[in-house]
This record gives C-alpha cells, structure tokens and sequence, in this order.
DNA sequence: AATTCAGTCAACCGCCCAGGT
DNA sequence: TACCTGGGCGGTTGACTGAAT
C-alpha cells in the first residue's frame, strides 16, 4: 500500500516556497478554493505537487492561523491533550484555533517534551520518569497513558504564575468552568484518569476547558472518540472547518465561529471562538503584566499583522505584504475574490 | 572573527483511510 | 470485491539561526 511521494514522472520543485510561488498558491486559492489538491499546482502554474501545495496552505498560507509563540494556556492545554490522546497532533491542533499540526508537533519536541523531562515526567507516559522506566521502558507510542499523569500538579509546581492556578491541582475540587460530559464508548482507556484534579469513573471526556476569561480551550468530543452523544464543536483551526468557512466573509466566518453547542442533554455551553487575533490580543489585556503574553505579542508575524490590519480597517488582506517578518520578503496578492472568505 | 553546537521550524516521506469506480 | 486515487496524518529530515566557545 501507500502510494508515492508526490513527484513522479514530472520534475517539480522541491524545498523551501519562494514568495512568488505562495503568491500564485495564494491568488489560487483566494479565487477559485482548493478542490482537489492534485490539480492546484497546475491549475496555479507551480511546479509542486498538489501535497506539497496542501502543506503549504494549511501550515502557512491560510489566513486564519495564529502564528507566534504559544500562550500558556495553550501549553498547558496541549499537555492535557497529549496525556489524553497520545501523539494526535490533528485532533491536538483541532483544540487550538489558528494552530496547526505541525506547529503544535514542533512546539511538543522541542519544548514540551523536554520540560516534563526536566521535571521528571516521561513525556510519552506522563508519567514520573521512574515509574515509567519500572513500566517497561515506557513505551514511546502514548499507550500507557492512562495510569496517572499529573500534568496540572506539574504544571502547578512548575510554573507559578498566572496560568497555574486555573488549573487544579488533583486533589482539589475543579472550578465550574470544567465541565465534563460523560461519554459512551470508546473512551475506556480514559478509566480512572486523573484529569484537572477529577477521576472518572470510567468513560470521561473532557468536554470544556476554560481557564481564563480570555481563553476557553474546547476539546473536541469527536476527537477524544467519544461517541455519537457528543456534539462536534466547531475550530476554526481544523481544515475542514476551514473548507466548510470558504464561503464566508471574514465577518461572517468571525460570526460563524460565535456558536452555542448542546453537549449532552444537561450540559450546554456557548463557545466563543474570536478570530485568533482577536483571541491573542484578548488574552493580552487580561493578562497585563504577564511577560508571556507580551513576549508572545511581540513574536507576532504576518498572519496576525496583516488580518489585524485588515479587519479591523475593513480591507481585504493582502494589500498589506504578508511577509512582515524579519525575512522581509514583501509580497503584495491579488484581493479579487477575497469576499469568497 | 570564526567555528561549533543546539534549537526551531518548514517541508518531505511513507503510510493509512475513505470514497469512487 | 478489488483496485485506484486523493486527502490526511505522524514521523523525520534538513536548512536556518542564534548562542556559546
């Protein structure tokens, strides 16, 4: 099974995009939507494969990404997920408006992995690095996850400051911003899992995790498989979603992404997914003061510039150079069609 | 100033899965 | 049912950059 990398017969460019070729991908795009992945390089007059096209929008090109440093809310979200899912870098992503896969993948190894070593947890385990060597080597495949990870009493320990104590420490009772939703199947493997300081007692998902005013992290019921009784919350980070939003002004797909999701038949919570610049910048006034998110500000780059700026003037974007980075590579694209967002 | 090293991140590779024929 | 194709995902690689020596 698998098929080729894409390439075969044709000779096509390989590497590094220039910035005429995320012009044309985007110009591409921007007018006549993907479709079928295969067909945009040639319909885009570029040299590439219709994977490497793919990549290159949803890691780069797509306008809805978030871009610089992570908060550490979105850290400590990522860690929770990663002890829940293994290495499901999409359904992590999925939790992270304006994040990508890759970008969550990269931030885990090189990051993450290596604080909760420092502090004596296996990563792959979430275990105390001990207890996972006695286990057997711990196992690097996330299997094992589901004995006891103590995350939030790690990240408790660890990292002081603002973000810790939205988080529960285990043998506290949790806020009422955590909700959890009892799942039907499939989600054995979570039984008697410590989660934001509650056990399950048995199927558990966790369906809401909301820590700060300015930042609500949602778990997406369908990613943790949890069966047909959850709802699917919207992200505006997945692909998919993105798809389904192609139609949509920015404003309309701002508003779209406002939504209220019956999880089950007592729960209801209302999601409030602001565009993820909108998000960024909320969480950095509610956390004045807080050098992460100043630092994370700072560390802001094109995609955040350019749809701050656009929106907020009521411009299409791309008038304004996308590379606003320190590449300073300006490049001015086509606004027709930008009413198709 | 030059070199080495480590960290980051964009991109590629190979595989799996779903849908169509 | 078997095969083919496209999309998607996770793992890995390699270029680039900044810090350390």
């Amino acid at each position: 099974m698998g098929k080729r990398a894409c390439g075969g017969k044709r000779k096509l460019r390989r590497g590094l995009w220039s910035p005429e070729e995320d012009e044309k991908l985007m110009n591409h795009i921007v007018k006549y939507g993907h479709g079928c992945w295969s067909s945009v390089p040639k319909l885009a007059g570029l040299e590439r494969c219709g994977k490497s096209c793919r990549l290159r929008w949803i890691n780069y090109l797509r306008p809805d990404l978030k871009r610089g440093a992570f908060s550490q809310e979105e850290e400590d979200l990522i860690i929770h997920l990663h002890s829940m899912l293994g290495n499901k870098w999409s359904q992590i992503a999925a939790q992270l408006p304006g994040r990508t896969d890759n970008e969550v993948k990269n931030f885990w190894n090189s990051y993450i992995k290596k604080k909760l070593r420092q502090r004596g947890i296996d990563p792959a385990t979430h275990k105390p690095l001990d207890e996972a060597a006695v286990a057997g080597g711990g196992g690097g495949d996330g299997s094992n996850r589901t004995a006891v990870f103590r995350d939030a009493e790690l990240i408790l320990s660890t990292i002081g400051g603002a973000a810790a104590h939205h988080l529960p420490a285990p043998h506290m009772p949790p806020p009422e911003s955590y909700m959890y939703s009892r799942c039907s199947t499939e989600c054995d493997d979570a039984a008697d899992v410590v989660v934001g300081g509650c056990i399950s007692d048995g199927s558990l998902s966790l369906s809401e995790y909301s820590q700060t005013p300015g930042f609500t992290g949602y778990v997406d019921a369908d990613a943790l498989h949890c069966g047909p009784a959850s709802a699917v919350i919207p992200s505006v980070s997945s692909s998919s979603t993105l798809n389904s939003m192609a139609g949509l002004s920015p404003g309309a797909a701002a508003a779209a992404t406002t939504t209220t999701t019956t999880i089950d038949e007592q729960s209801t919570i209302t999601t409030n997914h602001d565009l993820p610049f909108l998000e960024l910048g909320t969480m950095s006034a509610a956390s004045a003061g807080n050098d992460h998110y100043a630092a994370a500000l700072d560390e802001l780059k094109w995609s955040d510039y350019m749809f701050d700026v656009c929106y907020s003037h009521q411009l299409p974007p791309y008038h304004h150079g996308i590379y606003g980075d320190s590449k300073d590579r300006a490049v001015h694209f086509d606004a027709h069609g930008l009413g198709n967002w």
